[in-house]
DNA sequence: GCTGGACGGGAGAGCGCTCTCCGACGGTTA
DNA sequence: TAACCGTCGGAGAGCGCTCTCCCGTCCAGC
């Protein structure tokens, strides 16, 4: 209207037009301090008429406030296979579920998250810079490796951060959990309720805390059950892998008679594999698995599973992101949630 | 170092600490014009004894460039259900496999993509105003529904963006997309030559571009192969969906002997409800689904499925918004890409 | 009538960077 | 030796905003 729209309105443009400072229409902006109504309607019709939007970047260049913040993705990709960690970590319906979790929390908030992944040196750098930079004003990080050298760093570099699931090693930083010991024990019982004695377990990949700790309180569980030995076979947390676990586990121990599965897609995978043996499930192999992501419904039968609340959990996360943005003295706080059974079909 | 790490250091700093200019020290680090060698090494050490990053606020204001872009996951929230849209399209495999083809584009070139959903009137205001605000160089947007007003709104405020898939309307911006019909002609010959002579197909929602043009072209190639009348039913692309057209199409039509399902998500609800009913896939009933997403891998048998390049389509998107934020002149351009057919077991 | 304070608006500095302009310097040409 | 030119560093403006001061106005209180 006033200037022909080759540069997008400044405040100075409104101002001019609503006939006030470019203070002033700041603070109608953002409403700090008391205005008059009248100059309010002002310089609000002046905002209208202009198609005023304030720029990111004045803004954040003076505040220091990027109002975005970094999820990462992290991860060690197999060597040579760029992209690969990136396609199966976004494949993965966990992150989704995390992503839909942070999304629900930050959106109502006006923070934007920015999507990375790290699973090079030259991408854990890459992350850093950006934060360093203040593109970012923290960093919620989800690590599929136990030996992620990235919460370290961030620690290092005082940027305030949250981590899905509990550090391999104590550091000083904030992270929400689950009690993966108390789901697995809601598998075992389940199993035995169940009726089964001859039960084994496809754990997920070792060096994972997560891992272990369903592993630990699996077995912890079946002992106390009267089931001292159970039978493992590793896998790597997809289906495929799950799969040849299964295999192993059939071939070593053919009488088996329940299944306790690390996470959902690796249930699924043993699901297709006592399938194929002509196992009848639950009838003749009772199965559990872990998560209850959407796989667990897509099976037939659908899996009974421990339900992790993802969203939830990422939504504390981003909770307790933001207060460390907000509060940049705050000591790190970890957040455990509990699981529960989802009780299905497969047992 | 030379001053306590209270505020980060700044190109100032690092100038004093060089001996030299502001100027100079953002010459050597952009690379721009000559610099002394002697004078870049001095740069480059004082630039490491501070820890200087630039700041990237400070870079934008100027530079009027944000390095980061939108990837906007578009469509209609069912009302009341605020996150459901969000955890259902970042839930699909399909979302993944877009970021990893956007990511694996962007990365290398320092550009990071944040992630927006635009499923209510608000979501899309808040969209508008970020890009307006320059918060983002321009959008990458991947809408589920054909009404969705966020691309003609984008035209008009001449923001960059491409589009996943035609605009159902024709609109002057940038689109990829697939050959659909060349798609769905892939599956109907697959089916005929499987002897299928009862073929049924479970659509997608009718009120998607993609989804007409699946069913156009398996109709008209069915046609062809002397099958005048193919029986549908409509689904919403989800695994449920795909359960209820199913079990419609086999009430209606219990002599089937071929399905093509408009995508791998409903064709595996369709597998479902076949097995059932105690159909043999491939015996009794040929399935072929669309896509080759992860679920075609997970089903027993596997999907026969008509592969969709979705990484490679999701990259070139990336380049298409790069090309127009270089040269905001750029006239719309759309690129087509080729569907090719995996055989696998279900068909 | 004068003072003090609350209120509301303006002036202006400055956030950290890029980039244009200017000037110094050394080497070539007439 | 003077005039010219190319190379390279510095000075300084200014991007669009926020926020601290400061100042004018109005009214209550003595």
């Amino acid at each position: 209207m006033s200037r022909p729209p080759t540069t997008p309105p400044t405040l100075e443009d409104v101002a001019r037009v609503a006939g006030v400072s470019r203070a002033t229409v700041s603070r109608v902006v953002n409403g700090t301090r008391n205005v008059d109504v009248k100059i309010q309607e002002l310089v609000r019709a002046a905002i209208d008429e202009t198609g005023y939007a304030p720029n990111r970047a004045a803004r954040s260049l003076v505040t220091k406030r990027a109002g975005t913040i970094a999820l990462v993705m992290s991860g060690a990709g197999d060597p040579g296979e760029e992209d690969a960690f990136a396609a199966r970590v976004l494949a993965d319906p966990f992150f989704g579920r995390v992503a839909g979790g942070v999304l629900g929390f930050l959106r109502p908030r006006g923070v934007h998250p920015v999507l990375m992944i790290a699973d090079t040196e030259r991408a854990r750098e890459d992350v850093l810079a950006f934060l360093r930079q203040g593109s970012a004003d923290g960093a919620l990080l989800v690590s599929t490796h136990a030996e992620d050298p990235l919460p370290v760093r961030l620690v290092e570099s005082k940027i305030p951060a949250v981590l899905f699931a509990r550090p391999a090693r104590p550091i000083p930083i904030s992270y929400v959990d689950l009690d993966h010991q108390a789901g697995a024990r809601l598998a075992a019982d389940r199993l035995v309720e169940s009726g089964c004695t001859q039960v084994a377990t496809v754990a997920g990949p070792l060096d994972v805390p997560a891992s272990q700790d369903r592993l630990t309180g699996f077995r912890d569980a079946m002992a106390r059950h009267g089931f001292p030995y159970v039978p493992i076979a590793e896998g790597g947390f997809t289906s495929a892998s799950g799969e040849a676990a299964m295999e192993r586990l059939l071939a070593e121990h053919p009488d088996i008679d329940g299944v306790f599965a690390a996470n959902d897609l690796m249930a699924q995978g043993a699901l297709l594999v006592l399938q194929k043996h002509g196992r009848r499930v639950p009838d003749d192999v009772a199965l559990v698995g872990f998560d209850d992501s959407s796989p667990a419904l897509v099976c037939r039968p659908r899996l009974t599973t421990v339900r992790q609340p993802v969203e939830d959990m990422a939504a504390e996360m981003a909770r307790l992101l933001m207060a460390h943005v907000e509060e940049p003295g705050l000591r790190p706080k970890s957040v455990i949630f509990e699981p529960t059974l989802m009780v299905r079909e497969s047992a």
